[in-house]
DNA sequence: GTCTATAGGCAGATAGAC
DNA sequence: GTCTATCTGCCTATAGAC
């Protein structure tokens, strides 16, 4: 049902998106201009404000279509057969995935930002995060019933634990660009909610 | 030792890194100006230059100070005669503070913007990290003598997850502002190393 | 040490032609 | 939809007086 678009695979307003998500994921949403994304598409400012009428509204799609995109593959993941400690496994691998393409989870850095954030992007980003501490939960209540999982506290509690762990693993992994780094701490977080069994 | 100044507690460099802290802190290295200091200081952004040559050496100087006493912190919990999960909380515990005043940690904001820092912050913030890694490292190290800490992988690895999980937790809880947020990953992290036991 | 004044550049944004 | 041209404002930084 997708529109049919011989010339080209994907239309201005979409590249605009991959490439301001690029930077902000990379150097910040104070850290790039309308001018970086229009020189890396070969077209002018004024182009961009046609598609997207200031910068606080190219920021709310963002976010968006981070979110939607991110929803999507965790229902892909909570759709397979799998017990919680393989779906934390494929969650965490969602961001070692990132890390790979060299960039920070977009709604990381965002939050880092926060406070100098316009209302709608604070909006989006907290939805973000709400969203995936409930995914967790979810998952960390199967892994409960299965026996395959155990902490202390409440389960919303461990999944911010295990969230807050894989953002700050981005986080301090980046600088030295080591996906080692992150996929051991992957392992940590996760050896803390198994290791009880 | 500490020259006497009857007329003022701090002078204008360090009443200048103050202000420029708690901005980076909570707007980041690219959200905030030398008008901005130079505004709520009372005086010309020409004086800030006077007592640092451009932002960059700012930002230098707000890296070195904030690692020295921080440094100071760490000192002071490994001299007292406490067992590694209690050092830990300590260590907890000074994120805690920082937060409260709703702030992130000077090197975890940093460390977002990292792609953007001039070189000497850049190396500043790996140091930083790099200390701060090392001590954990030793507390780690110290709780598996005692038998109170217990890890999968390497010391330096579980230092990194730990160390990881507090960042990724001021990150995560500073749009909420919620402090039991950030308290109860802290515990959730420390249950990881020690409900093995 | 601090000021006023200002340079020079880049930011986000708009008008109007094509 | 995209362009050129331009506006206004803020940014970092400097010159030179006091």
């Amino acid at each position: 049902m997708t529109a049919p678009r011989s010339h080209r695979v994907g239309d201005t307003a979409d590249r605009i998106l991959d490439v301001a998500q690029r930077l902000v994921q990379q150097r910040g949403f104070n850290g790039f201009s309308y001018a970086d994304v229009a020189e890396e598409l070969g077209i002018s400012t004024a182009a961009l404000h046609y598609h997207f009428a200031g910068k606080a509204e190219l920021g709310e799609a963002l976010v968006a279509r981070y979110a939607s995109r991110f929803a999507q593959a965790l229902e892909a993941i909570a759709a397979e057969p799998l017990d919680a400690p393989a779906k934390l496994e494929r969650y965490a691998g969602l961001y070692a995935d990132v890390f790979r393409d060299q960039r920070m989870c977009l709604c990381g850095m965002l939050a880092a930002e926060f406070q100098t954030l316009p209302d709608a992007m604070r909006e989006g980003v907290l939805r973000f995060f709400d969203h995936s501490e409930a995914w967790l939960r979810a998952v960390l209540e199967q892994g409960v019933r299965e026996g395959t999982v155990a902490f202390d506290g409440t389960a919303i509690e461990a999944a911010r634990t295990f969230l807050a762990g894989l953002e700050g693993a981005m986080l301090l992994a980046r600088p030295s660009g080591d996906i080692e780094w992150l996929e051991a701490a992957s392992r940590g977080l996760l050896t803390g909610l198994t290791s009880v069994s």
